[in-house]
DNA sequence: AACCATCGGTTCAAATATCAAACCGAAGCA
DNA sequence: TGCTTCGGTTTGATATTTGAACCGATGGTT
């Protein structure tokens, strides 16, 4: 693997659970010699995109990554457009409302919304990136990727995260094919046991899909008359934000949306 | 130099003045081989530092700055817990006021704010990084790093930007003697020829210096009641930005900005 | 069509950085 | 006193990065 990735693999050790990282422990996480990630630290350092703190010199994420996020809302808006919608869409159903883009290979989180309506709701504070197999959201993305990436996925093993993962390749292409059909994607408890959740692919300007709009619900809610009430709300939502960050969807999936909100 | 800090060097060719860049211009403006910057800009997309757009596939800054930017904030909430304050000082001075923080061995614009108040106003949307000797904010911070850094910047070659740029290392030091004795550093037209700021240090929890806050106006509306009444108003903010952040400046300059303000 | 420049991307010896392990002084703890 | 862990540095064997040349495609010009 490259030097360069190794060295922004550093950054994803950072976590909201574990935001200050000492040396040793960022080699041990990352597998890297100390040496190594000593070197890679101090030049990720030197750039501020992590910084030193403290009497214990320990490490966290620096301020280069805001200097960079604002030159990047600048040129494309997409948290700042993207979260009011986030917000009503959780509002409207009363569960947890997230985005997700893909960054890489990965599809990561970046944006979230709850619902203050009850009690118990869908955290996810400090996920990294989702699982394309188990999760709605890395299926409706999944499903709308190149097939050469559909491909590479589901030729790893598929790790059984719950009692109800799905990890047979042939099971999920087939559901892909069936989420290209009726432009949506479900998980049920497929990451987490008693989570269920509904969500729907969003495009670039291009027609390429680039990340998911999810709705997530604590299974004990997810009826079938919430799943109806969920699916069109979540649909026109990803219409907006699609439509918000200058994209659009492919002509079939745009048609099917169109009836379905 | 290391590998890794060549790859981040490539995200500071992203401007808003340049958002979009191919693969030959990032090659050449990074002054690195095309394979080379091939690879590297291949890494960083890979982990969504940056995405390839369009039929040329350009590459512009990508969407994991976000998600890091996010998590950063979440820890250090440096910008959001800023910003009023900044638009305070700009409305309170009528002018531009902007913040910039230590980022490896550069001090980089992080924020700004502008005044409605004049129809001419100073902009500083594509500044990549504030040379030291020759601005406001430069000076503040240069004035309280550790000396080493202080003969590390002083020992280069300072370049005279404008006709009014000291680039005399003795006197520059004088200067910084004088910053650290008032705690306020000023700039008349060293860095642009009609633009004369007044800035102050920022400083964290251990007392150490990590950027400035600065107040720019067009040279012609400085004169020196102008002076006198942007400088209480300035060390005003810094004390609530620097408290904000949970820092605190060093005993010699809190008495001195107590009596200042 | 033929030409030419330039684009994004690839190839392969030669140069350079990475690795593991051992080491350093300092700090924390019996 | 000894034992452990910390951040950081050194070492020589080894793996990666590098740069010049190269490729096919694209888009003007003549």
């Amino acid at each position: 693997m490259g030097t360069v990735l190794k060295a922004l693999e550093l950054l994803d050790l950072f976590t909201r659970a574990q935001p200050l990282i000492g040396l040793s422990d960022l080699a041990r996480q990352a597998g890297l010699n100390k040496a190594t990630c000593y070197r890679l630290a101090t030049s990720l350092c030197d750039f501020g995109l992590v910084e030193q703190v403290g009497p214990a010199r320990e490490y966290r994420l620096g301020p280069a990554v805001l200097r960079l996020a604002a030159l990047r809302e600048a040129q494309v808006p997409t948290q700042e457009a993207a979260m009011p919608i986030l917000q009503t869409l959780a509002n409207a159903t009363g569960e947890t409302a997230h985005l997700s883009l893909m960054m890489g290979q990965h599809l990561r989180p970046l944006a979230h919304a709850y619902s203050a309506t009850h009690s118990t709701r869908v955290m996810l504070e400090d996920t990294e990136s989702f699982p394309f197999h188990a999760t709605s959201s890395g299926l409706a993305t999944l499903a709308f990727q190149p097939e050469s990436l559909q491909r590479l996925v589901l030729s790893q093993p598929l790790q059984k995260l719950t009692r109800l993962t799905e990890t047979d390749p042939l099971v999920i292409s087939a559901r892909l094919e069936t989420i290209r059909s009726q432009g949506w994607a479900e998980s049920r408890g497929g990451y987490e046991a008693d989570v269920h959740s509904i969500a729907a692919p969003l495009f670039d300007t291009f027609g390429h899909c680039i990340g998911a709009l999810s709705v997530a619900a604590v299974s004990s809610r997810m009826n079938d008359s919430q799943r109806s009430a969920i699916r069109p709300v979540l649909i026109r939502a990803a219409q907006e934000i699609t439509s918000l960050w200058g994209g659009s969807p492919p002509p079939a999936i745009a048609a099917i949306w169109h009836k379905a909100a």
